[in-house]
DNA sequence: AGTTGACCTAGAGCCGCCTCTAGGGGCTAG
DNA sequence: CTAGCCCCTAGAGGCGGCTCTAGGTCAACT
């Protein structure tokens, strides 16, 4: 049991405990990998499995904070090329992420006003069934 | 010019005129007319162009911020049933913009956290850009 | 030897939400 | 009268982002 498990040193995952660490489908995983958001090409195991290691484990994350706040694919690739051609480039990356912070910080106002009227429907209606109630208790 | 402006009174808008304002597309009003997304019938012209009244441009105001925050369309829809069917369902309005409502807390503190460390990158990334900068400096 | 289970590839399919096309009507200005 | 514009319906198409299928490999338990 708990079977190619390498055991030492340089852990070496699978993609099934990638997803779980990620929580990235098995699927998103190999989808993501054909569309370049990998900073290093991942190894294989005689067999042809993929073998992750920590460290694209951490970039994934970062992909998913990145996803998760509405960064478009295309972008994360973008950035995910900076990234894999190494030191150099930190001003392009500035840009990349400037860009998204803002959007960002966009979205988030945005939520916020949403957020504003949705609470205000949300105390009215909550004054309209208290009252409802009060005039069925007389 | 100025076409079909009846003047005064009730002052019956066209799709264009409801697009402009809503931000929505022509082709969007018309299809979240077929998704039921309108608390009350459109009128018709003779000639079968829609009549809206000033209450359709605030009802799809209203949905625009639901969309704006996530809302999905078939919630849209179920609220607007509800509008829809008159007074008396004010409890089950407030469940579904209570649920609303919290969903959109959540999406609100995702969302800060990934500025967080959004936030974080750019600051990495300034430094680098600006230690480089001194580097060509010396 | 057979079964299980995690993995592989290539490519099709799906969901949400529009967006666009085809084909047509009708008013108004020039 | 015709050019331009806005409108109509029904239905196809597109995009982003996965998700799933088919058909297969391989290693490990029973």
């Amino acid at each position: 049991m708990l079977a190619r498990m390498p055991d030492s040193a340089a852990p070496g995952l699978t993609i099934g405990q990638v997803a779980e660490r990620t929580g990235l489908s098995v699927h998103a995983l190999r989808f993501y990998e054909r569309e370049g958001i990998l900073a290093h090409p991942v190894r294989r195991e005689a067999g042809g499995r993929r073998v992750y290691a920590e460290r694209d484990v951490e970039w994934l994350s970062v992909c998913v904070v990145l996803r998760a706040s509405g960064m478009p694919l295309p972008d994360i690739r973008a950035y995910t090329d900076l990234v894999r051609q190494g030191p150099g480039n930190e001003e392009q990356r500035l840009v990349l992420m400037r860009r998204h912070q803002e959007r960002v910080q966009e979205q988030m106002a945005r939520l916020s006003e949403s957020y504003d009227l949705i609470s205000y429907k949300v105390r009215v209606y909550e004054d309209r069934v208290e009252q409802a109630g009060e005039a069925h208790a007389c």
